[in-house]
DNA sequence: ATAGAAATAGTAATTATTACTGATTCAGGA
DNA sequence: TCCTGAATCAGTAATAATTACTATTTCTAT
């Protein structure tokens, strides 16, 4: 409840977040922090990941690793299970569907995670070649 | 490629997941298990599941923590923020959809695993009450 | 400027999952 | 039915992901 105090390991976390396209997980941010900021520590960067989510900052993924995602408008998430990248994927009215969704089983929304597999361009294309 | 040998740990396994909407996780199947064969080991339990999912006879939800569900039939999950439970949603053409939207990306579609959040409506109910 | 709360670095501990090894069990043929 | 070999098993050790702990540092409100 209490109010949350600055912190510039946060805003690095966050930074790092909004300028990728990675959707990384907890290591890969820690590991592209680290060489600038030798201080880091990889328990501040659970930490504070988990506070952004917690305070709606950032969406985690629960992939069997979690990814975080500085982007919190609605949308889903595809992974190649060739290469392993992880692409958003736009969803028309996404959050009315699931609403509505979960209102027929009597349930209240709050959020909802779609995690699509298959292949993304890239290895289609590889594929194809050979 | 080999073919695969029949195991009464793989049945027993594969029969837990079948008479239970609880959706477990590994641990949860060994737990339910092992009084009745305390000879089974949590290993048995990890590999069967992981053998029974690749052979898409039973499906795995990247939960934070895996679980596991015997009913492959295309649906969501909901689990809800308060007690932890998680319950199927159905979807109506589902897979339609979700291959609909990979293929406006350029990808192909494999599976869709879609996890709601909120709350169930035995939590709701005992918030009203309250 | 300073006091107290919150956050940090560094490390230890916990949890979830996989890997390894020698013993056991299934399945097909003599 | 009895062998044989490969698959599977139990039990344990190892790894990976995440959280907890503690002494120190850093914000921020006075």
């Amino acid at each position: 409840m209490e109010a949350r105090r600055y912190s510039r390991q946060r805003e690095l976390i966050y930074q790092c977040l909004c300028s990728t396209k990675e959707h990384p997980t907890a290591e890969m941010v820690y590991a592209t922090l680290k060489p600038d900021n030798p201080k880091l520590s990889l328990g501040t960067v659970y930490r504070n990941l988990n506070q952004l989510a917690e305070m709606g900052t950032i969406v985690r993924m629960p992939f069997p690793v979690e990814r975080y995602d500085a982007d919190t408008s609605s949308h889903g998430h595809f992974c190649c299970d060739e290469c392993g990248r992880v692409y958003d994927l736009t969803i028309p009215n996404a959050d009315d569907q699931a609403r509505a969704l979960c209102a027929e089983a009597g349930f209240s929304f709050r959020q909802e995670n779609r995690l699509f597999y298959g292949l993304c361009a890239d290895c289609l294309c590889r594929k194809d070649v050979v």
